[in-house]
DNA sequence: CTGTTAGCGCATTCAC
DNA sequence: GTGAATGCGCTAACAG
């Protein structure tokens, strides 16, 4: 059996307060020599304090729960690992949580990381969730009184800490480049039309094009979800339109694009320019490289775990909003 | 604050010895009356059970630890998604330990998982233990008496459960699928050489050869290092070498070659043949896919958990071995 | 049928 | 300087 406070306590002929109070770096009024038969019979033991035990006086797990769709997308697992990166360094630990994007999941797991006594919670909200489905999240991890970050995504009217990207911004910098490059006809595909980060996007394409002095052309936007086969779709539907250049609303659907364009026998750059976003390190290793928005989400998982972890910062409502960065590759071309 | 149990219990008048036993379906005997009283009250303030006090008592979490080097690593990404999704399932949580490989790290997060008191851990090895560390690692999850699981590699020695691809098995089948198109000069860079995978790939990749009445050549086989850059260098150094084809340990490394083999003005499969490890999903999506080895590490990371959390299971050593599959694409082909 | 008692392992207040 | 007492929230013998 593992030692307990109380093992050492006899073994040292102490009570369990000393043994506690020494232990906790409150003993200074113990003499050197207590200290250190404490001590000693400490590592003999290899007494370590049970985590459940203090938690329960304490009040705190130093524990962060982490709710996202799936880890196995490269966005999320690269978010986990500067969550988990920045618990490490200073003690705490992380739960994941997948939900699959069902909001059902999302309750379940706000309600049981509450149950487990979660220091914080890193929300990403499942993509399914409907204005009303969000209202709900919101109101649940708003009861639960336990510091709580949105990740991308937040509700109207909630006042809540929330880390980002600038969506809008990526939007912008994609289409930008397109027009430099002296594009004109430039379609998009988009991801889910009720998505925060789609709407955000396609703010940003609409405002790069009127900058140029022209109106986004609704043939050319073709709502997407942003998966490979979505990529591939849209390259059937824009086969009969009149356009120069393609902004993939992700990297996956870049991809999808990217293959089924070949089909059709169009060749990138020389016939279509081709912009991605989330800059997924495939990107840079296709045969022609795409052009594709960078998103620092390990610096977020970083920043957004430090905020958490850090008493003062939890409790202050903030945004925190990281910039989007335009990595241009082979799969844009003047024209 | 949270509802306790305590306020069920005034809230009803009833004890709260009577709440906890009606509420663990332990109740038979109390009247129906009651169990409606408690249950309407229990809804009404909201209440649920803090965990941490539940697991204090009986001593079990429903939790268990991953410990893996990098979740950023598609192989632990897919893994971890198993397990958590095997979790959920029976309502347990995961918590994820990154440990970039330093045995140092293993051997703190094993502590830190023991004093957290998880009911089970899934281990995977950082990859910079030598004899010695593994020795001292598996030592010390041998002490904590929590259930445990290696992934992949084990110590001699030491009887412990253990899920594992037949890495000799796809060593031997990526090989053979290139002796069977006619290929006799293949090449292989290997991940690093101390690596329990690497090793017996590398044994699967010499009995195909030997089986085809072939020695293997010392010249052919690149110690690469699992990363793209590796598989590049791989491609410099093999370029005054005599093959036609070139079995990537994983595909990572594969992606490098082909990267490389390109710059090199070599065609993939004209040229060169080539074969990775993992399939990822990426080596599809290639302007020519690659032939690779699939291991089913998605339902490997379920297995697992599903044997952490069955008590009966969890009690005896047993070793699963999930059988690779070769995934034939466009980057082999007959000479 | 229901309540009392004890205890899980630890931190903390207050006496001595 | 040190220890007894109390309680965190809950479960589970044991009484009655």
């Amino acid at each position: 059996m593992r030692a307990t406070i109380k093992d050492i306590a006899e073994q040292t002929g102490f009570s369990v307060t000393t043994i506690s109070l020494i232990l906790n770096d409150k003993g200074e009024r113990f003499p050197d020599k207590t200290k250190e038969i404490v001590k000693d019979a400490v590592k003999k033991l290899g007494y370590r304090p049970n985590q459940i035990a203090v938690s329960l006086v304490k009040k705190e797990t130093k524990t962060i729960g982490l709710i996202i769709s799936d880890i196995r997308n490269i966005f999320f697992s690269n978010l986990a690992k500067g969550v988990e990166d920045e618990c490490r360094k200073n003690g705490w630990n992380l739960i994941l949580c997948n939900t699959n994007d069902h909001h059902k999941r999302d309750m379940e797991y706000l309600r049981v990381l509450a149950d487990k006594g979660v220091d914080g919670i890193l929300y990403a909200m499942a993509s399914e969730s409907d204005d009303e489905k969000a209202n709900e999240s919101i109101a649940l991890i708003g009861s639960l009184k336990i510091p709580y970050i949105m990740i991308d995504r937040t509700v109207d009217g909630y006042p809540c800490s929330v880390v980002k990207t600038d969506h809008l911004k990526g939007g912008y910098l994609a289409t930008k480049h397109l027009i430099d490059l002296g594009h004109r006809k430039i379609a998009c595909v988009t991801g889910p039309q009720y998505l925060y980060d789609t709407i955000n996007r396609l703010k940003g394409y609409k405002k790069a094009l009127s900058e140029a002095g022209r109106h986004y052309d609704a043939e050319l936007i073709i709502e997407g979800k942003y998966t490979i086969e979505s990529g591939k779709e849209a390259v059937d539907i824009l086969v009969d339109k009149d356009y120069t250049a393609i902004f993939a609303f992700n990297d996956m659907t870049a991809y999808g694009i990217y293959s089924q364009l070949k089909k059709y026998n169009l060749h990138i750059p020389e016939d279509v320019s081709l912009v991605g976003y989330d800059n997924i390190f495939i990107s840079e290793l296709l045969d022609v490289p795409i052009t594709s928005i960078n998103q620092p989400i390990y610096d977020i998982g970083i920043k957004a775990a430090d905020m958490l972890i850090d008493k003062e910062k939890s409790s202050e409502v903030v945004e925190m909003i990281f910039e989007p960065e335009l990595i241009i590759r082979k799969s844009t071309r003047r024209i």
